[in-house]
DNA sequence: TTGAAAGCGCTAACAC
DNA sequence: GTGTTAGCGCTTTCAA
């Protein structure tokens, strides 16, 4: 493949000429540019990444490391993030960390390896790769869920007021037995989500119980199978607040198992919007996340800090909306 | 942030030692190895990839163009690729290309610039893109659509097979009136399904006429309105086979806005499978296709070729299952 | 305005 | 088994 010193040969200049007419520096006779151009064009001449990046010291990438880009969020957030990154020149790495402190802590340690401009972590709840990151200095922003015990940018949604009004919302529809299922302890969104179900039940002034909460992985599988636990047990709930669009699945599906309706048997709230929500009979109310815009401002503050346009931290935090549909009314 | 002469320094060895003690190479003395280890423990030391790929004119870094990770297709692949590539110690660079022939072209020059260890690509049809990659001899595996006019590695579906499969399934169920909405011209996925379903009706001994094909992007809000178009015309059709899931949202859209019922009034299927399409009412059957493994069998089959292991070039064409819900017959 | 030359951090000959 | 050294391809002083 052309090296710059091939282009340089060709266009009978210096290298540090094809260097500064290719970066489009002001100081070069446009004569010699046109050259330049000429040649590099003629020998299909592409820089060498590497290199500039070893000699500059930078390079023009981002890391994304989320749970799972099968979920819909996380895509929508994926999406968001590469839009900004593509507008600025930026490329972006893509990690599944499926939730587990080591894969994200293997991809940060890549991250780190590969001088990537700056991270965009959805983290884990596990504080080393938090400190691993901050003793190299590489820029990060949370995503989605806080970094723990750290002050750092942070682009989050307020789970627990959306959880609340939520659960305001079902009880005010006349459940009066409402369940929670939510995603694993120790993940943030999961636990806010949790307290502010609580915090809308005593704002309802329903009755609050264990026994009405479950946990599950943010996945179908899990969710069907907690769902139908709580669905069969004494007393079961008589509405659900639901972690996310993919436990929704798991918990129509129960629920259809079970022959319950939504709305007219079980009251029904899901976290995360889907294009699908509106198909069902009765379509699924839920409490949309502003996903792609969380994406697309996280980028834009990584962006700002990596050009050192900005160096105090911000925590930013979108709400989220509720948009009430069938299934959440007997 | 420490260099490899940092540690060597620490470690009262030269940099070709720390070299061969970090990369596991056999001739080093455990003691100087240990040493080496632990200074570069003490100073955070972390290889510095651009240096390193700069001297060994290879990255451990592959690029995934797709034309959008929104769509769950594309996202199984995506999965699919990440898996395999991380297995192997490789990172993932990911590029919406939305379809189109310049974001391709940019992301395919990103790519060459990167000097990525190979591509894996679902090209929009746009030829230069591929004689690109190939005047820079950067391995390459098409995915889900083959390269234009070019012997390359491709990992595909029999749309044709699978689309005339579905079309003979509602032929069966006594559809009389078959239409078909598919994606945009020049989309060889798009174009395999309409000439599957074709061979469908002549395989059925069903009557075609163009009034009941259309298309429209493989979005939503297209097929909405492409498919009311269809259903409100004269003569409107009785049954459609559609293009993927992400359409099939649309079309179940414009069928409730008419108060048509999938089945009864209109059978359905559709390409994808997705977890949604089983908490329809009817359920909505599917054409399901193998994404993920399209993805890891793609990613395997570029690192063969990486490595040198494999330098014949090779087509696979998996095959996709009809999976019949309710919205297929009457 | 242009060229010569240094050097980014690493690996791989080569010499010892 | 270990050290010395050249050089990957680029950008950027520094001189001219």
């Amino acid at each position: 493949m052309a090296t710059i010193s091939d282009v340089a040969t060709r266009a009978g200049v210096s290298t540090a000429t094809v260097s500064r007419a290719l970066n489009g520096k002001a100081t070069v006779d446009p004569e010699l540019a046109a050259r330049v151009l000429a040649a590099a064009e003629e020998l299909g001449y592409r820089p060498n990444g590497p290199a500039r990046n070893l000699r500059k010291q930078e390079t023009a990438v981002l890391a994304l490391i989320i749970s799972d880009v099968e979920n819909p969020f996380f895509t929508a957030i994926a999406r968001g993030v590469e839009d900004v990154a593509h507008e600025a020149g930026y490329s972006l790495v893509l990690c599944n960390s499926d939730d587990t402190p080591e894969k994200e802590r293997e991809y940060v340690d890549v991250a780190l390896q590969e001088r990537v401009a700056g991270v965009l972590l959805s983290p884990t709840g596990n504080e080393d790769t938090a400190t691993l990151l901050a003793r190299h200095s590489t820029p990060v922003v949370a995503v989605d869920r806080p970094l723990p015990e750290r002050a750092s940018d942070a682009v989050l949604v307020d789970n627990r007021l959306a959880a609340k009004h939520a659960t305001l919302h079902l009880a005010g529809q006349g459940y009066g037995r409402i369940g929670c299922l939510t995603g694993p302890s120790g993940v943030p969104t999961a636990d806010d989500r949790l307290t502010g179900y609580r915090d809308g039940l005593r704002a309802a002034k329903v009755a609050a119980s264990s026994s009405l909460v479950r946990r599950s992985r943010f996945k179908a599988e899990g969710a069907q199978q907690a769902a139908h636990a709580l669905l069969t047990q004494d007393d079961p709930p008589d509405a659900l607040l639901v972690g996310n669009s993919t436990m929704a699945v798991g918990v129509l599906e129960a629920l259809a198992a079970l022959h319950l309706k939504p709305g007219r048997d079980v009251g029904l709230v899901a976290f995360d919007d889907a294009p699908w929500t509106t198909l069902l009979d009765p379509p699924l109310s839920v409490v949309a996340q502003p996903a792609y815009d969380i994406g697309a401002l996280a980028a834009r503050l990584l962006l700002e800090r990596i050009t050192g346009e900005r160096t105090d931290t911000s925590t930013t935090t979108l709400s989220a909306h509720l948009v009430v549909r069938g299934s959440s009314s007997c």
